[in-house]
DNA sequence: TGCAAATCTGCATTGAGTGCAGTTACTGTC
DNA sequence: GACAGTAACTGCACTCAATGCAGATTTGCA
């Protein structure tokens, strides 16, 4: 059990109502015309504190650090015996797709309109994208060691996470307002983009 | 001809003593180390001026704003009649990738070194390379409208760049500083990254 | 209880970016 | 060539994010 000390419960409350504050803020006011200043009188803290906590303003839409890559790692580590590199990739992404909370809940859907529409948040966005591709795949180079060289690796994980946030970019741009119906069409047109190495699986 | 007005002719010298001033800083105190103070005075201009020429620090490391999508947009209009959209996109990308400058000359080295050390230039950076998808997807489906939809057309796109950003990824980690060695690993990297779809070309 | 470490906080500072207002330089016209 | 209109330049004051520092407060633990 992990009997947390009260030191770390007390942060743990200060993390949270911080976020809270934040998200409110934010909806409420927008995100450039709410201040540090702001949040930290929300949450109850000194300004000075709101750093201590997170690096920047952007950190604060990413409360906890890792989320969906954790499930592709598994997804590769538990792997099929006869599966190839694709698949599992395939499998994973769709997975953590399919039952992510990033469709869902009030901060993820502040975040996805954040991303669009304020620079800074969309940089913070890509740059954790781009630190997730590498991490997945490392992972997949040391799975199929003989089929994919490094490269190979990062140009294949390049390619999934590229169709389907390409797909998703037009996706979002329509206000695609039933979830179901997007998540179809996303699965359809990165079948299409993807084919080719599909198709060199089943050959 | 162009006939350029005074007004204009030094406007033009202006903006390239920013850049100048500007590249030549980054390169001497890093990015950080230098700030718009720094530039304006060496450009011998006002420090309020600069945001005349540039709206931000991050932009004076673009200062053509189009670059090498006109080239795919190119390719993409003169294609021959049996011409697949994978098969379009290939020569496209290869080709703008080939003759660009966007490796040769000091600017361009700069930049790409910076993208991979400034966040904040890494995302003005990524926005631009995701601007520029949107733009190539939507020709795309213009050019094969039963065979794409938007979000095909945007997925395959996507899967392309995405491929060959990231094997760049793991290429210039090793911190490449020899243009032309850069320049023959992004080769490299690239065919590797779209190795699948000119296999399934062959076929 | 009392000491050490973690945490919180205010204060001062730097630097990006913006709005405003006054001045200067250029353009086209009579 | 003088003139009026407009574009560009500049300094000033301001806001806000972010950082360093130092002193106060709280918590953990012996």
């Amino acid at each position: 059990m992990a009997e947390l000390t009260l030191r770390d419960r007390k942060r743990r409350r200060t993390r949270r109502a911080i976020v809270e504050a934040a998200v409110e803020l934010f909806e409420e006011r927008g995100y450039d015309g709410t201040t540090i200043a702001d949040i930290a009188e929300a949450a109850e803290i000194g300004s000075r504190t709101f750093f201590s906590y997170f690096a920047s303003k952007e950190e604060v839409l990413w409360p906890e650090s890792d989320g969906r890559i954790v499930a592709v790692l598994e997804a590769i580590a538990t792997r099929a015996a006869d599966d190839g590199p694709a698949d599992v990739l395939l499998r994973a992404l769709r997975e953590a797709n399919r039952d992510s909370d990033d469709m869902v809940g009030r901060t993820a859907a502040l975040r996805m309109r954040l991303i669009r529409t304020v620079p800074a948040v969309r940089g913070r966005g890509l740059q954790l994208q781009l630190d997730a591709q590498r991490e997945i795949a490392r992972h997949l180079h040391a799975a199929f060691p003989e089929e994919l060289d490094e490269v190979g690796a990062a140009a294949l994980v390049g390619a999934f996470v590229g169709a389907i946030t390409g797909a998703l970019q037009v996706l979002l741009e329509e206000a695609g307002d039933d979830l179901d119906t997007t998540r179809r069409r996303m699965t359809e047109a990165t079948d299409t983009a993807l084919g080719p190495w599909m198709r060199a699986r089943e050959s």
